[in-house]
DNA sequence: CGATAGTTTCAGAAATAACCGAAATACTCT
DNA sequence: AGAGTATTTCGGTTATTTCTGAAACTATCG
């Protein structure tokens, strides 16, 4: 039996199809995925259809972008020749996965963009010295918050939740970061 | 002249609208934040319907979603009986304007409906354990998330900084965090 | 090498969200 | 108060995105 059979389970699954209309996924994507990470054993297309009734192709396209951000993966069963599906359950990987997608996708055009504009408004002289310094202003911005990003997503997980774990209180190892 | 005249003016206008219905805002909306947030004196109604070619109400519609978001607000400007509007130019209070509205629409219920889940599985006997499990783990990362992010916004612009200039260094101040 | 089962692609249908213009409302000044 | 101007609301239209079902494609087994 499915999960989904559970109201709580089904809940979970409608809820968070809905919110991921409000991300970046939309209803399917997001269906297939709770689906997923809610479900013990790895499901193929045909039971996540039944499950959500969902046409089979939009099945299809909800899996290929689910292992586009890398949250959800490939498996087989012994004995059975389909494909079988399993949604990363780490929440802590998936959180990783899920916000390096979001910045290939969402962010990294934005700066490319901004560095773009940055190099052909030093070549033009009659633009407004705050245009230029708003566009380059936060080109500045983005690109030091990336940086910062790129560096702690490098951290190890156990360090990261140490550094979660102490909240505000970092701010003692800042000179007059008391509070 | 309003500065959507300028080729590279226009084009981020145009380019931050475009990013805008890839995250939660749509077109119209980004568009008349990047116009005003380019703009050295505040506009009126009227001025940004001519600039970005919308109809009033909908001029009227995003502004009201973006003095939502606390990034946008009204002035008045000596002799003029119309309503005019800045945008927030400080790119550190924009960030932190935007990310506590968004933690409010779309973190928060889910927060909320994970809690009455878990409330609700606690009742109920037959359900695997794994599914508990899960939509337990669920809430717990994210509550873990959002009390980290509570904590750090609480802290001076100038203490943020330094810690993002500080990047992996921090990881310093742990122990075994060497990396 | 077919036959069969599994998967993906694609064009059109359905659903959703964005946008416009007209009408209603609110405000300001005399 | 009421004329004139500014702003918002709202029903209908247009644009965009999502979803479907059929067809094309791929792989596996006998």
């Amino acid at each position: 039996m499915g999960v989904e059979k559970y109201p709580e389970a089904l809940e979970f699954i409608l809820h968070w199809g809905e919110m991921g209309t409000h991300w970046g996924a939309n209803r399917s994507v997001a269906q297939v995925h709770a689906l997923l990470y809610l479900s013990k054993k790895p499901l193929d297309a045909e039971a996540i259809c039944g499950a959500l009734d969902l046409a089979r192709s939009n099945v299809s396209t909800a899996l290929k972008e689910l292992q586009g951000y890398g949250i959800v993966r490939r498996t087989h069963v012994a004995g059975d020749r389909r494909d079988h599906f399993v949604a990363e359950t780490e929440l802590w990987e998936m959180f990783m996965a899920i916000t390096a997608e979001r910045k290939k996708r969402e962010i990294d055009p934005v700066i490319a963009k901004l560095a773009e504009l940055k190099e052909r408004m030093a070549a033009n002289k009659d633009l407004p010295a705050h245009v230029r310094d708003r566009i380059g202003g936060m080109h500045d911005f983005i690109n030091t918050l990336t940086t910062w990003y790129g560096q702690v997503r490098g951290l190890k997980k156990s360090t990261l939740i140490s550094l979660m774990k102490l909240g505000a209180k970092v701010a003692r190892f800042i000179p007059g970061g008391k509070d």
